[in-house]
DNA sequence: TAATTGATAAACAGCC
DNA sequence: TGGCTGTTTATCAATT
């Protein structure tokens, strides 16, 4: 019965699921000895060949069972994980069926047959088998998956490991035969006498993306299976039916178009995303390691089906890619959840404003559909959770935080949080410990914050280094990557106009021109009806939750799941609404003043405020309008009047 | 699509 | 001489 003679091996790492290396490695070798199983002419049907599977993975067991026994190779569950395992790979010799699987389950523990799992898939990788690519999916996402209950259940007592790992092996091999049955019954698969190997292009208009879809979704059992695979590209909803549409029309134009059993066409599926692939953008082939350049999609689409032709090759490229996608996963779920931890510091504390005492959930933020179901009402405003920060600038839409801004790589744009609604001082005042702390990026533009840095102080002024301090101080973000911020700091200082420098005699101060400040904002929020009717409508509950969501889906961390997104936002915004300017910070530190990080004061205030420590030698001299308050409360000069004439244009005025 | 705005980088000059 | 400060320009990206 064992066939101990099976010469050919592949070293394969349990931990290393794909194996990949070991495929590619073998793949001119013996991978092929199975061959003969598809290669012959003979008449295979799907349940054949399901059956031959099985087998193969029982024969793969009894070796390694064989092999335990003998002490050739006794590894235990850590030893497997670290080290190679020789598998026989001699799958010629297909023997009945003696051992059940759930007696394998019994002898082999979770691990082993882990491993075993992995060698078998790999096994079946390297055989060529005709319906090859359903199948050597299904064994991806089958191996992915019992990969993934395997890390959950070993969190677990080891009987709920192995009753999970059975119930789902079983249930594998049950959805496994179905799917071949309905497909087959439906004559979706018709392998005709003497049509041993398929052509792929028949098993893609075969199996129907819902059909793919389906199978994915039963098999893999969990719910990260399709981001996966959307992530890879092979999403089943759209890149199935692309590939199955691209190569019925293109290289197998002689079969009809299949409809699908929803009614829709696939020639309508192909059109709909004729002008778009996730494996194309920006002229090149976007399939890991390949940057070919297309011209457009007819190039790149000849590219995929000839490059990129479902081999080995490929199939070993898709399941590294889904490796990388379940590591990142991984790793996103620590990050967030060691967010989680220091947001819940940062702000459970009792002093801290009651809607900040809602626990966080980022790990529901992970998932739309997760959140939810775990309490994220459709279309009302989330709960209060955390303070997670800078979140008010979603308030008029994504993008605003972006992963990258949170991850302190790359420009930000904070555009709308600076025009629109940021509430900066209320906004600084509730979160002051936690901008302090956590190396969030501010929501806020350059000039918010300089300003805000500016009028927080007594005297409404402060030098560079003062600036420059109150960033460090006031930000962890600001305590790195000095260079860049500081250079922004100067760039907005010399730019705007509202930063107005003031010699002294220790050396030069800035100080905010209100005026200018507020002159630089379209006030585009005053007596506008129709734009007040849009940030009415735009702070709803929908349209806010799906700028939420949004831009959950733009941040790779779905951070931003914080209480103040409504609280603070509905309050900004509605104070807005009543105020003429769209700069709420300056509105709300009317309302919101008590925080200790704000000196609350009104804008107003701060331009009444303002005081020059020592009157220049020069005085100013422009004959711009200046507003009462910038005339009564600046009498200043202004070595940097030039801009001010250049640029004190109706234009601006006229915005 | 063009204009606007913000962020970033860099070069340069003046000053201490 | 080097660092800091301040100005200016250019580029890119997002938004309007």
């Amino acid at each position: 019965m064992m066939v101990e003679s099976a010469t050919e091996t592949i070293r394969t790492t349990p931990s290393n699921q794909n194996g990949v290396s070991s495929l590619s490695s073998q793949s001119d070798g013996g991978g092929r000895e199975g061959g003969s199983n598809g290669d012959t002419n003979g008449e295979i049907s799907p349940v054949d060949l399901l059956h031959l599977q099985q087998q193969q993975a029982l024969q793969a067991a009894r070796q390694f069972i064989l092999q335990q026994a003998t002490g050739l190779n006794s590894p235990s569950s850590n030893e497997i994980k670290q080290s190679p395992v020789q598998v026989p790979v001699s799958m010629a010799m297909m023997t009945p069926q003696m051992i059940t699987p759930q007696q394998m389950q019994q002898i082999l523990s979770p691990p082993q047959l882990q491993a075993l799992l992995q060698q078998q898939q790999a096994l079946m990788l390297q055989q060529s088998l005709p319906l090859t690519f359903p199948i050597r999916l299904f064994c991806c996402v089958t191996c992915f998956s019992l990969s993934l209950s395997l890390s959950r259940s070993q969190q677990q007592q080891l009987g709920n490991k192995q009753l999970a790992f059975q119930q789902q092996l079983i249930q594998m091999q049950q959805l496994q035969q179905q799917h071949i049955l309905n497909l087959q019954r439906q004559g979706l698969v018709n392998l005709q006498p003497g049509q041993g190997a398929v052509p792929i292009q028949s098993l893609h208009q075969a199996m129907c993306p819902t059909d793919l879809q389906q199978l994915w979704k039963d098999v893999a059992g969990v719910q990260s299976t399709e981001e996966v695979m959307k992530h890879e590209g092979l999403d089943l909803t759209t890149n199935s039916s692309n590939t199955t549409s691209y190569s019925a029309s293109k290289v197998s134009p002689q079969i009809p178009h299949h409809t699908l059993p929803n009614g829709q066409n696939s020639v309508s599926t192909h059109e709909e995303h004729t002008a778009s692939h996730p494996l194309y953008g920006h002229g090149e082939c976007k399939w890991p390691g390949c940057e070919a350049l297309c011209e457009d999609m007819g190039q790149f689409i000849k590219h995929l089906n000839s490059e990129h032709a479902l081999d080995d090759r490929s199939t070993a490229q898709c399941r590294v890619q889904m490796q990388v996608v379940q590591q990142l996963e991984i790793q996103l779920a620590k990050e967030s959840e060691r967010l989680q931890a220091m947001m819940a510091h940062l702000h459970m504390r009792p002093s801290e404003p009651k809607h900040f005492n809602q626990p966080l959930n980022l790990a529901s933020s992970m998932s739309l559909s997760k959140r939810e179901s775990e309490g994220f009402p459709e279309g009302l405003p989330h709960p209060p959770t955390s303070a997670a920060t800078p979140i008010t600038p979603m308030r008029q839409g994504p993008s605003v935080i972006s992963s990258s801004s949170l991850h302190g790589v790359g420009p930000i744009r904070r555009r709308n949080s600076d025009k629109f609604c940021t509430p900066i001082a209320s906004e600084l005042a509730q979160n002051c410990e936690f901008y302090k702390n956590a190396d969030v990026r501010p929501p806020f533009t350059y000039a918010s914050l300089i300003r805000h840095a500016i009028l927080e102080t007594s005297d409404r002024q402060l030098t560079l280094n003062e600036i420059y301090n109150w960033f460090t101080r006031m930000f962890a973000y600001f305590r790195r990557n000095t260079a860049t911020w500081k250079n922004a700091v100067r760039h907005n200082l010399s730019l705007h106009k509202c930063f107005v420098r003031v010699e002294n005699v220790k050396g030069a101060v800035w100080t905010v021109d209100e005026v200018e400040y507020q002159k630089r904002r379209p006030p585009k929020m005053t007596g506008s009806p129709t734009l007040v009717k849009n940030m009415i409508s735009g702070l709803g509950f929908g349209s806010l939750n799906a700028s939420y969501q949004a831009a959950l889906a733009e941040s790779s961390l779905g951070l931003l799941n914080s209480p103040t997104l409504m609280n603070n936002s509905t309050g900004a915004s509605l104070n807005m609404l009543h105020i003429g300017h769209d700069d709420v910070s300056s509105t709300v530190e009317q309302v919101n003043s008590n925080g200790s990080c704000s000196p609350g004061l009104s804008p107003q205030q701060y331009g009444h405020h303002v005081h020059v420590k020592e009157e220049p030698a020069e005085m100013e001299e422009d004959s711009r309008p200046m507003s009462l308050m910038a005339s009564v409360t600046q009498n200043l000069s202004m070595p940097g009047d030039e801009r001010d004439m250049e640029e004190e244009l109706p234009t601006e005025e006229l915005e």
